[in-house]
DNA sequence: CTGTTAGCGCTTTCAG
DNA sequence: CTGAAAGCGCTAACAG
């Protein structure tokens, strides 16, 4: 069962490899319907499968795109994915994708990789928007997405956090509470945390850090979170206190943290998070949250970026922020 | 700002592109080290990217493996990916996915695509086991994961369904449960649907197929599912009944429906489900369930196939069924 | 309508 | 230690 080739095709039909080739891609008026027939049964009693490794060398253009996720087990980049398959999909792009696990060094690497594949563009979900690695791509054939460069110099497709967050807090502060804390991953320098936490600082009008809770993204962070948490209660004993979580991940710990205190929310506390998961609404009581289109954030990178590939005119444009709208959900835990 | 060949560098250095292509190889024992660090020298300035399209073709072995997942959003597979990923970098392997889109046709597209790229092996999470597609697959060069076909003939990594949710409803029936539901979307011929709905055959000894209730898993099945569930609780008022589901979402519109007509569990019904989400251990009372080992199942088809692959003398063996083992995670549910 | 042929960018003998 | 040259499988003029 050898590997068959144009050229094999060509042979056993006897025909010239150009015309297979013309076959292959759908050039039927360049021949007889007579040949067209005999090339097609050859086709289909060897079963032959042409190489696109050969064909995009020959051609120097694949159609296809590169795409960068921080980490694929994240819920949000799951989403995001399938997202930028349908879309490639429907425009006649294949995709190509590599994961970085949260690892900027492994991003570097799959970038590199990527650019040797020869694809046409690129859409990249960064570990570190800051990376380096970004000064050497071109706002021509790629995008960023959710986290965003301190100075854009690539299109980046975001959600509104900023406003999201605030509308949120401000509403939790509209229902009576008085102390709130934002509880995060490690902002770092991540653009998503970040802005969140300004869009609770907004909010709150709090003047200083003491109401931001970071917390370890790695391992059991439970008994970390306890300590920090059981302090606050005590503290604001006769106060209504809220918390803003960053993400669905975050908020698990923190509810984690709090049962193991024998609190309850929203009893003992208030609680919202950024991210809308399935199992929000299904929580006893329901988890009042902002949720984030994930789905179209993946459809909109593609389309700014095939945009941009069929520009003819290569105008080089200012690099844009594009931001996708959320929505309050509204439920019970506050 | 043209893209370079190893042609270009070659000239520039003044070598001819042989010495290139094996300082790109590792080979410095075939040149002297003034010429080597000329080569690295100019491949820095020029930022220089060899194309893995043009590598590909030459030594028609790619290194890569392809995979096919039925549905990138669904949380078992974006964890199963992970697995692959990992394995495959740790072993030198690049990987090129597809996602199906739980579209059968769509399935044998991206299996053919990925034959196209002239990948070195296969990992297939089928839509369709039984799809005719895996008739062309040589099982030497191939891995199934999770659903198997009826009749195996490639490899196939499964977890233990069967005994699982044997053992599992058994659990639930020693505590008193006296009449036990199966809740799973259509089992039609999905070897995972099936199999675990045995297991619970198996345990409840049920003869009929009156205890297994199918929802559809596309829109809002809710509706559906209240006026089944309202009948069951209806016919058994006396009686303690338990619920098994299939999976976290099936799960998830198990208890949106409950909570619509107003029933808790522990209390009004016990529940168990196939999946260990990381949101089941926060929900009140703690969902109990079968955990599965996503990521090593991942892991463990990569390993599976590369053995395969670097197997020498190609020895046609039987196509195995690899179980990757489940614990149970008890909590509060039933 | 069909065939010839020169590449695409890299690898790999084989000579020198 | 280095280079020339023949491929890998396909495409795209250009001739006929």
């Amino acid at each position: 069962m050898e590997k068959l080739t144009i050229k094999d095709i060509a042979q056993m039909v006897n025909v010239s490899t150009a015309t297979v080739s013309n076959y292959l891609n759908g050039n039927y008026s360049k021949m007889s319907s007579k040949t067209r027939n005999k090339i097609e049964q050859m086709i289909q009693e060897t079963n032959y499968i042409p190489s696109s490794i050969a064909h995009d060398l020959a051609t120097n253009d694949a159609k296809t795109i590169g795409v960068s996720v921080a980490d694929i087990t994240n819920p949000f980049t799951s989403t995001v994915l399938s997202g930028i398959y349908d879309a490639c999909g429907l425009l006649g792009y294949t995709v190509i994708f590599t994961n970085s696990n949260s690892d900027s060094a492994q991003e570097i690497e799959n970038i590199n990789k990527l650019k040797r594949q020869n694809v046409s563009g690129l859409i990249i979900d960064p570990v570190d928007a800051q990376s380096p690695i970004f000064k050497t791509l071109s706002n021509n054939d790629a995008v960023m997405l959710d986290r965003e460069a301190l100075s854009i110099q690539i299109d980046t497709v975001v959600t509104d956090n900023f406003n999201a967050v605030n509308k949120f807090v401000s509403t939790m502060l509209k229902n009576g509470y008085e102390e709130m804390y934002f509880i995060t991953w490690p902002i770092e320098q991540v653009s998503t945390r970040l802005i969140r936490y300004q869009g609770f600082l907004e909010a709150t009008q709090y003047k200083h850090d003491s109401h931001c809770i970071e917390i370890d993204n790695h391992k059991s962070n439970i008994d970390q979170l306890k300590s920090i948490l059981s302090k606050i209660i005590n503290e604001n004993e006769h106060k209504k206190v809220g918390f803003f979580s960053m993400n669905g991940k975050v908020l698990i710990s923190l509810i984690q943290a709090m049962r193991a205190l024998g609190k309850k929310y929203p009893d003992d506390y208030g609680i919202g998070s950024y991210e809308d998961l399935d199992w929000m609404e299904i929580m006893t009581p329901g988890i009042s949250c902002v949720h984030q289109d994930s789905f179209e954030m993946g459809v909109t990178a593609v389309k700014t970026l095939i945009n941009k590939l069929v520009d003819e005119n290569k105008t080089p444009k200012l690099p844009q922020r594009i931001v996708v709208p959320t929505r309050m959900e509204l439920r019970e835990s506050f």
